[in-house]
DNA sequence: GTAGTCCGATTGTCCGGACATACGGATTGA
DNA sequence: TCAATCCGTATGTCCGGACAATCGGACTAC
C-alpha cells in the first residue's frame, strides 16, 4: 500500500512518535479505512528500517488512544466506528472555541480569601489559609452559559483579570509551566436558587447542570478547585471513554 | 526496602503484570508512600532477576494509570494525591453495588421494536430494522433512582428478564463474550416531564440528570444505546480523568 | 556571592533476537 | 456432511545491550 510512511532519523522527534503520528494522520485522512489490516509488525518494521519494538511502541500508543485494535494471530486493524477522540480533561473555553462559538468571559471576582473547609480539603491546604478566588461568567453569542467559581492555591499563578477574560484558566496554567495531570470530577444537577437563576438568566427552580472538579498537576499537587453551574439548554458534557482492560 | 517483591516465573501471568500488581498493591497498602522514590530501574531489575524492559513495562502501566510519575534524571515516584483510580466505563449497577447500596431492578419493558431514526443512527443499523428495547427502573433502598431505556442490536444477546433484574446489562454482555471497548457519552440536565416525574417519584418540572451513551465493542461495533434519566438528589457522576500527554 | 559549567544519576529511545500463545483456515477423519 | 486436529501467521512476552537526553547538585570562575 502507498501510505507514504517514512521516518526522519535526524529529527529529534522519537521514531515511534513519528510513525504514530503518520499512522494517525492516515486514519484521520481515510487512507487507512476502518477495519483494514495494518500489515504485520515484522514486515512493517523491515519496510521502514526500524526494529519491531519501535514499531510496536508506535502501534501501542494508537491502541491506547482507541484508534487501533490488535488481535493475536490476526493482525492490527483500524477500529471501525465513529469513535475518534478519547476523553480529555476538557476546558470549557476550548470546547466552546472548538465549536466555533467565540466564548466571552466576564470576570466578576478576582481576589484572595481565606480557604473554607471545603476548599481547604479539596486543595490540600490549611483551613483559613490564603487562596485565590475567581468567579467568572462565561457567555456564548452574548448569552450566559455557565457560572464558574474557582479556587487556586496562592503563589501558584499570576491571575490577571485581563488574561482571564481573553482565554481559559487551563491555558493560563499551562503557559505558566504547570503540567496538568489528572482531575476528580463530579457532575450532577439541581434546581437553581434565586441568585443562580439571576446570574444565568434562568427562572428560579430551573434545572442546572453542576460540576465540581479538583485538578492535580504531575506531582499530585492540587492546582485548582472549581464549582461550576451550566445552563443545560446551552451546554452538556460530551466525551468518549475507553474501557480499561 | 522490604517491599517483598517477587515474581513467579512458572505462572502464566506475565512477569510485568505480576510486578505491576505488586507495586500497585504496595501503593494501595501504603507501603510505598506518596512522593517516595521507587529506586532506579536497573537496580530493581537486577534485584528481581528481570530485564529492564520488563520492569519498565510494569512501571509504565502504572504511570498510565496515574499512580506513578517518572522524571528523567530524578527517578520514579509515587504520585502524592488522593487520585487513586482513573476513569472507567462505569456501570450504574456496579457503582451502586460498590457503594453498598444493594441495587434492585424492575424490568418494565423487554421487547423487540423497529429502530427509530435516532436509535438506528446510534447503533449503525438500518432504520426500522429490529432492535431490542428494554426499559428498567433502578432502585436503591426501595427508592427509584434512575430510569433506563436501552436499545441493542438484535441477535447480539439473549435478554432474559430474570437475569436483567439480577444484575447489570454490562455484566450480562461481558459474560456473553462481548468485550466492551469504548463509549460515547453525553451528560446533561433538564426538567422532568409529567411521565418522567411519575416514574421516578418526582414532581413535574423537577431537575433530572440525563445521560445518553452509545457503547462499542473491540471491533468498533455498537452494542448498546442507552438513554437514562437520574434523580439528581440520589445520584451524580463521579470520576477521575487523566490528561493525555 | 553569583552565575556558569561540569558530572553523576536516571529515565528515554532503539536495536536484534528468541520463544510463547492464540486465532483462523485448511486438512483430516468419522 | 460435519467435527476434530493440524498448522501457518501474527501478536504477546522477555531478554541483554547501547547510546542519548535531561535533571540536579557540586564545583569553579568571575
Amino acid at each position: 500500500m502507498a501510505l507514504g510512511l517514512s521516518v526522519d532519523r535526524s529529527s529529534p522527534v522519537p521514531l515511534y512518535f513519528q510513525l504514530a503520528q503518520q499512522l494517525e494522520a492516515a486514519i484521520e485522512r481515510g487512507t487507512l479505512t476502518p477495519g483494514s489490516l495494518l500489515g504485520n509488525e515484522i514486515e512493517l518494521a523491515a519496510r521502514l528500517g526500524l526494529s519491531r519494538p519501535t514499531v510496536r511502541q508506535a502501534i501501542q500508543s494508537l491502541v491506547d488512544k482507541g484508534l487501533l485494535v490488535r488481535r493475536r494471530g490476526v493482525g492490527t486493524q483500524v477500529v471501525h466506528s465513529q469513535v475518534k477522540r478519547p476523553l480529555e480533561l476538557s476546558s470549557l473555553y476550548d470546547d466552546l472555541e472548538a465549536a466555533g462559538q467565540r466564548p466571552a468571559t466576564k470576570v466578576l471576582v478576582n481576589t484572595v480569601v481565606p480557604a473554607s473547609a471545603e476548599v481547604a480539603a479539596a486543595l490540600g491546604v490549611a483551613e483559613d489559609s490564603e487562596v485565590h478566588r475567581i468567579e467568572r461568567l462565561r457567555l456564548a453569542h452574548g448569552e450566559p452559559m455557565a457560572y464558574l467559581i474557582n479556587h487556586l492555591p496562592s503563589g501558584l499563578l499570576e491571575l490577571d483579570t485581563g488574561q482571564l477574560e481573553a482565554t481559559g484558566l487551563y491555558r493560563l496554567m499551562r503557559s505558566a509551566g504547570i503540567t496538568l495531570h489528572s482531575a476528580r470530577q463530579s457532575i450532577g444537577a439541581r434546581a437553581a436558587t434565586f441568585d443562580e437563576a439571576e446570574r444565568l438568566g434562568e427562572e428560579e427552580g430551573a434545572p442546572l447542570l453542576t460540576m465540581q472538579r479538583a485538578t492535580f498537576d504531575d506531582t499530585g499537587r492540587a492546582v485548582e478547585f472549581g464549582t461550576h453551574t451550566y445552563r443545560p439548554s446551552r451546554y452538556s458534557f460530551e466525551f468518549q471513554l475507553l474501557v480499561r482492560s
